[in-house]
DNA sequence: ATGCCAGAACTATTCTGA
């Protein structure tokens, strides 16, 4: 069972790296973040004729997240992070997939900070951390992933002193970061390469690709129940160097049966 | 501090992203 996580930083005009990438990676569940596409403007028939079925939450203008599978049945569980009927922004879907939970998200970015985004951000960031354990509770596997918009550590920024005051790397998200994490949830990635620089974005400025000026904001969390069953993990870096690409690249796990 | 790039939206300029 292979998993992925891609931000793809507006699905319509992604639409042929998406098709290509999941024709030469072939994940059986993907999770997108950043359609930045109304729910009914969603390539619906390119991405059945592709092979998966998919369920979205989508948005004008912003956000917009998916779960694509390939061929499998999708039983959504819930759309939006509960805790606040008031937030509009779609940045959570939740579904069922072969026995496992999967709930793809997109943690918002929160620049400027401080400020009111920063506000929103470590908001957002405490209800996850209340839905997480919850899903902790349960006696099924559970994958939490997405862009996180969060680097753990120093060792997943190119140059950490630049980012400090970044909403993306400061003390306060670092740590809520971690607190998730202590709640009980592997992050597959650093479990397997506990050591190694790897990054899952890389700005459009600055040739920051070439320069390997990358970040690591994309994760996967994994419950109990799953740990034992990661085999592999990894980026597909290539993706990132393709015509008309994402700023993210495709981040992925594959479990034991 | 800002620009550098890219996508989307009531098409030209603004907002947002990280």
């Amino acid at each position: 069972m292979k998993i992925a996580t891609y931000n793809v930083n507006g699905i319509n005009a992604r639409l042929p790296v998406l098709l290509r990438w999941l024709e030469t990676s072939r994940p059986d569940i993907v999770c997108l973040q950043e359609l930045k596409s109304p729910h009914e403007k969603i390539p619906e028939n390119a991405i059945s004729e592709a092979g998966y079925n998919a369920i979205w939450h989508g948005q004008k203008r912003w956000n917009g997240v998916a779960i694509l599978t390939r061929g499998l049945e999708i039983e959504e569980v819930s759309r939006g992070l509960p805790g606040d009927p008031e937030d509009e922004q779609s940045r959570y879907i939740e579904a069922k997939v072969s026995g496992i939970r999967i709930g793809c998200l997109y943690l918002p970015n929160g620049n400027p900070a401080p400020g009111p985004k920063f506000d929103y951000k470590l908001e957002w960031f405490r209800r996850l951390q209340q839905h997480a354990q919850d899903l902790l509770k349960r006696e099924e596997p559970v994958v939490l992933t997405g862009d996180y918009n969060v680097m753990p550590t120093e060792k997943d920024v190119y140059k950490p002193e630049r980012w400090v005051d970044d909403a993306l790397f400061r003390p306060e998200v670092r740590t809520a970061f971690k607190e998730l994490l202590d709640q009980g949830w592997t992050d597959a990635i650093r479990k397997l390469y506990p050591d190694e620089t790897i990054y899952t974005f890389w700005d459009y400025f600055r040739n920051a690709f070439d320069r390997n000026a990358g970040l690591r904001i994309d994760h996967f969390l994994l419950n109990p129940k799953l740990e034992n069953r990661l085999k592999a993990a990894g980026v597909d870096r290539e993706v990132r160097g393709w015509e008309k690409t994402s700023d993210h690249a495709p981040v992925w796990i594959e479990l034991k049966d």
